[in-house]
DNA sequence: ATTAATGCAAAATCTTTGCACTTTC
DNA sequence: GAAAGTGCAAAGATTTTGCATTAAT
């Protein structure tokens, strides 16, 4: 991940997605993707912008997370009402979601197998399966993790 | 299942959750639970509420919303940032979503099976496991998703 | 009577928009 | 110097909150 020019692969991204390397988009770029793989809120990455003396619009964070969504550099992740997380994996895989702290991690794609899946409903096509596994405190001691993987379905 | 006495059915399901019966919650319980599984925003239900002639604030309608989710007879459903589906279908069961029309449509739990879970992190539990298979129109074919299981969202 | 629920409007979030100004090509 | 991008503040949309009023036990 941590390449040995991180600036020059940020620009790299942009441009191979036809986006105009701005000091901004550049500057957003190298913090989204020069530390592996993460996971960010609009107002997360701007106060990191902020932090890193790069002045950017909470404005132009928006216009830039879709952008680079739109380039298939991001993906979008759904997990809580109102909040929407942006993540530089955009390979296949799935997610783990602490509702109460807002955490949310990665599955690989591989950890989790979805089987017999319906077929859609005529004249649409599956852009995604998205499996977001929800977790909260486990109530007694530290770790309820039952041993094995659990099977959910039938 | 529109049971013989709907009405009944609605305070029942209100009482035996520990939630007065009131006017407005067994209206929107009876809206909610009287025809068969559904998905709503709380805008729409505002809107049916009206259209029933019945008198409820938004505020109540959130209140409420939340107030039966908490009881489990509700399941929040998220799937668009922004906007929140509640769900009258609480057993377990996953989603179709075509992004495009806001099209939420229920998948019976069966009928997907999730294998190798990964275990959840030390000290927390799986609450639940989504699956969302997200849909978009095919390119070739004329008919659009919306066959008529109802279009939900705008 | 007591306690809970409702309604309203105001506030809080998060996100998008409009438009003048700035930067890149 | 065109075209694209940025910033700001204002507008939108959705959901929550505070508090006086009303209804249920």
């Amino acid at each position: 991940m941590t390449s040995i020019r991180p600036f020059k692969r940020a620009l790299d991204l942009l441009t191979r997605s036809g986006l105009r390397p701005t000091r901004q988009r550049v500057g957003l770029a190298r913090l989204l993707f020069d530390s592996g793989d993460r996971h960010v809120t609009a107002e997360q990455l701007h106060a990191e912008a902020m932090a890193d003396d790069l002045k950017v619009s909470l404005a132009t964070i928006y216009n830039t997370l879709h952008q680079l969504t739109d380039a298939g550099l991001l993906r979008e992740v759904v997990v809580d009402a109102g909040r929407s997380y942006f993540d530089t994996n955009s390979t296949l895989h799935h997610h783990f979601f602490h509702e109460a702290s807002g955490w949310l991690a990665d599955v690989p794609g591989s950890q989790i197998v979805v089987e017999a899946l319906p077929q859609p409903p005529a004249g649409t096509r599956v852009t995604r399966v998205d499996v977001i596994i929800r977790l909260a405190d486990a109530p007694g001691e530290a770790g309820t993790a039952e041993g094995e993987g659990g099977v959910v379905g039938r």
